[in-house]
DNA sequence: ATAAATAAAGATAAAAATATCTTTTATTAT
DNA sequence: ATAATAAAAGATATTTTTATCTTTATTTAT
């Protein structure tokens, strides 16, 4: 595995894929997301269940529904589905899975680690969902292979 | 989950124990260890025996057996106990999980997921397993809670 | 009102990670 | 040689993650 858990590399595939179908106020459908990102449909499916509860995404049923994003979700920062989806002991976790870390008792990579950690936690925070429809649209970057 | 899978963390700890350990030259049990460094004692077994296939500690059987480093298993980078139990995709793997990460089809987090990224490996290539054990000796780190 | 479309919810399954127990093999001390 | 010790190897179990299928609820269009 690698950084962030299979769920949430979906979930952040999905939410991209997402906010750039849907600034221009349509909606996506489940199979069209799926196929978009080559992501599992049904697994898909009950991650953005979860991610619509906690209000990450929008969504409607019935013809002409699917998943959308209001502005408000395209600003919020990238670390925010990261956190809904693998919690955030990537953010504040030991780097060796001690129960809690801390500079009053700290592991031998603690000091090591924290720079990693808050780089990566710093970037996540600084760059927000919307910011990369651009580049999307001018096919720079990619969400499958 | 963390940075790493909880195997990893166990045996980053296990690694970081028989250093510290035994770098006068003894021998360190199973038991010892995982009382040590609070881990579950028959999975540890299992994840030892294979850094012990792999090279990275070294082990003796029987009476005043155990698991040792010697001075080379000491100058390693921390980077290889990480490789051997988690794979590189850590090191090489695209944030969003796309079947592989390169500059010809960028994922939209490629360029701000690299700086961290390599910034992880950096660090953990440029540590050596016994660095580590002054500190451990002093007391200043630890292993367990 | 009815039918069609679509996500939500619920149930189940498969695979992988984590954990434990038992048996075997190698080493040491007597 | 024998017995004791400790890791290696093998077998099994549990938990979590990942994945799929079915049913229900909601919305829209007719
Ligand atoms: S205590 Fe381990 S990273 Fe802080
Ligand atoms: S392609 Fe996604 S991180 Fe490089």
């Amino acid at each position: 595995m690698g950084m962030f858990s299979k769920t949430c590399e979906y979930a952040l595939r999905a939410v991209f894929l997402i906010a750039h179908r849907t600034a221009d106020g349509g909606r996506v459908g489940i199979k069209d997301i799926a196929a978009s990102i080559d992501s599992p449909e049904y697994f898909l499916a009950k991650i953005l269940q979860d991610l619509s509860k906690r209000e990450i995404v929008q969504s409607v049923k019935g013809p002409n529904g699917g998943f959308y994003m209001d502005s408000k979700n395209l600003s919020r920062p990238l670390a925010d589905v990261v956190e809904a989806v693998d919690g955030n002991s990537i953010f504040t976790g030991c780097a060796l899975g001690m129960p809690e870390c801390s500079s009053n008792k700290p592991c031998p990579l603690h000091n090591n680690f924290m720079n990693v950690r808050n780089q990566l936690q710093q970037m996540l925070t600084s760059v927000s969902i919307g910011q990369f429809n651009e580049e999307l649209n001018l096919g720079i970057t990619h969400l499958k292979r």
